[in-house]
DNA sequence: GCGAGTTCGTTCGATTGACGAAGAAATACC
DNA sequence: GGTATTTCTTCGTCAATCGAACGAACTCGC
């Protein structure tokens, strides 16, 4: 019973919101760009252009770079997109560490700490370990407040739309009294948002990796948990409940081990990490005390290990039984595959490839492109930042005034 | 490597079609409301209310429909929608049967005409028979090409969003020289907008059904080809390629038959209409020379005939393998059933819900009704004419000026 | 029954932002 | 070196919204 869009009502000054938010948004993309090619683009008139840009100009967030090649007449002076005015925090609260990293407005990665910590069943220390990391990459590039646009915190747990600073109580059950986005709001006094750690995964692949192409894309984060995160339309689509993507708990093995969630054979008691190096202690044999790692099987399947291959190999299996139904029900441009284990590239992408083979149809698959994300390790913490980008580029106003920030 | 939604610009006539858009959407959903309440939920002033409502009042969309109750004052004149002033075309082409709706604007049908038709392989004759029934419905309420703002078609084959008319040659490859939608643009000149049946199952559901309370939905086609339709924030999801939804390809039996498609044990072949009567005709034996229908089946459940409800039982088990990746994966606000075999109710969600609960988290679970649709056999037809209302709710041009139909 | 206070809707001048035409500056082409 | 072209700015015009003020219609309380 609802038809369009709840699109917010506009007066004069929304109009000048919508249309300078465009002009930002464009300017940022191509990296520079004369105010003649963004008259002839938005189909703006140029003297507008030209009002939009002085304003821009003016709060610090572009500026010219001097003049372009000429197409018969006057040169244009390009505008370009002053990537360093502001700094982004993002911040990754994962299973069992907890990254943080300052970043410019392009995703470049200024400082960035990290910390062991077992987030699951500590609140209070995890926040707490957040806290000082955040303040440790602030003072190292003695950034001031006034730079900063925001805070982006990856969470390893769904979170639900309507209260997006709550965990849910069935995977971090520990964190149930807490409001993660109201705490660092409080501690730090800026914007703060929050999302799960596979969407924000997503939405770092979608501005900084394999996804620049298109606008629907969707990423597959393969570590202790395995998650899926969506971009639909260019946002991170949360579903309903903020569990869409939740992917490691479908069955994909009648006959599997039981899982914590209640159910047999889920992807993650297969595929998870846990599940991987315990079958690499099986196969490879136990490498110290410890047994081995997600590292020691990535670096034995470069090496040539055969059991290592072999695990990567059933992996890709699996993996394409949940691929292969994401393919038929979403059909997104690309499929990005996260997380350490990933980085052994065609290695999984081969077995994964043969296994969606048998279960999509040959017109999703054809346009579908299935890579291993190149963004390393840090690519959810950047991820969390990204989201405060976002924001920004459509609502200028989350820039502080008065830039004290470098405008390189 | 894209930031924002790509919202075109704004002039000061753009900022009176969105905020007359805004308008007429709030009477449309609101049914009646006044001024007053307008500009309060709006925030839009009184002023540029009265200014907008004149506009559409004059282009025949709304009209005075008598006085509200006074909150201590004076009364409201409330507003209404003229749901009757124009007409919308719905046409539908199954896999075996040409339908067309004639609806108003509130999805009422106020003619339709069916034919059989093989569809599949002769797009002349199926076209041309749509023709005869289009024209048929027109002539029968004598409605003036005027009044009919455009025509929605739906196609049993996935389109791709670039090229909506087009149909997918792996699916209909006997229609790979036409495009339907230039075809009925020619031939009716009125605008055309095609899409899958699914997707417009799931927008009927989205606008008359199930769905009223919230943007995300899912619809379930369950026919002589099984699909699903998306709805994601409000509107039809096609996929990068426009295969979304393609469900009735995914594996669910390793040891099924064969598909068509290649691969071996997919829903289709389990639960599509085809295998659902040549199993009936297995456990119920032969009717008369044909061998059981769907409809056999329906009332065969009913009846409470044990062979029949053991198919059904048997189909929500398989179903509920897709239904439960898809909650996994997609997590919407309400999943609804449709075609013929729905209308078994509970006795097909009973199984489903069982045959989910084995596969999904219980917290999309919680978050996600599962119901079967209500709309009954037309309900694809008339998605299709909702499409059209969509589009023109959205955007008041495409109404027709100067009308002449009722304004009742 | 009557006046005070509210609410609804309209009118009108002010404000704001985009547009278009005209002009100045800078460059390519002949 | 002159002409045409392109870029960008300036300035007057126009359109849409807003706010304040006003009349109309109604409720409530006495």
């Amino acid at each position: 019973m609802r038809a369009g869009t709840a699109v917010l009502t506009v007066d004069a000054a929304g109009m000048r919101a919508q249309n300078s938010g465009l002009l930002l948004n464009m300017i940022w993309r191509e990296r520079q760009i004369s105010r003649a090619e963004i008259a002839r683009r938005t189909e703006l008139s140029p003297s507008t252009v030209s009002a939009i840009v002085a304003d821009l100009e003016q709060a610090g967030l572009v500026r010219s770079i001097g003049a372009g090649v000429s197409r018969g007449g006057r040169r244009p002076t390009l505008i370009g997109f002053c990537d360093e005015a502001f700094s982004l925090v993002g911040v990754e609260l994962g299973a069992s560490h907890v990254t943080v990293v300052l970043t410019d407005l392009r995703g470049r990665v200024r400082t960035q700490s990290k910390a062991s910590h077992a987030v699951r069943g500590d609140p209070e220390g995890s926040l707490q370990k957040a806290k000082e990391l955040v303040q440790e990459c602030l003072d190292a590039e003695r950034v001031p407040r006034r730079s900063v646009v925001g805070m982006g915190v990856a969470v390893p747990s769904p979170v639900h739309p309507a209260s997006p600073g709550k965990m849910s109580p069935l995977i971090l059950p520990a964190w149930k009294n807490v409001d993660v986005k109201e705490w660092f709001e409080t501690t730090f006094d800026m914007p703060v948002f929050v999302d799960n750690d596979a969407n924000l995964g997503a939405l770092s692949e979608c501005f900084w990796g394999a996804g620049s192409a298109g606008e629907d894309l969707t990423y597959i984060k393969l570590a202790t948990g395995i998650g899926a995160g969506l971009i639909i339309h260019g946002d991170v689509y949360r579903g309903a409940g903020g569990t869409a993507g939740e992917i490691g708990h479908i069955p994909v093995d009648s006959n599997g081990p039981l899982c914590v969630c209640g159910l047999r054979g889920c992807l993650v008691t297969l595929i998870g990490s846990t599940a991987l190096t315990e079958r690499a202690r099986e196969l490879m044999g136990t490498r110290g005390r410890k047994g081995p790692t997600v590292r020691d099987l990535v670096e034995g399947a470069r090496a040539g290990d055969a059991a290592a291959k072999q695990i990567i190999d059933g992996m890709g299996a699996y993996l394409g039984i949940a691929v292969g139904g994401l393919l038929n029900l979403l059909n997104p441009a690309i499929i990005v595959l996260g997380g350490e284990i990933s980085s052994v590239g065609e290695m999984l992408l081969d077995p994964l490839r043969a296994s969606v083979r048998q279960r999509a149809l040959s017109v999703s698959m054809a346009e579908t492109r299935i890579v291993t994300s190149t963004l390393g390790e840090r690519a959810i913490a950047v991820g969390a930042a990204t989201l405060v980008l976002q924001a920004a580029l459509r609502d200028r106003t989350l820039f502080p005034t008065q830039n004290v920030g470098r405008t390189a």
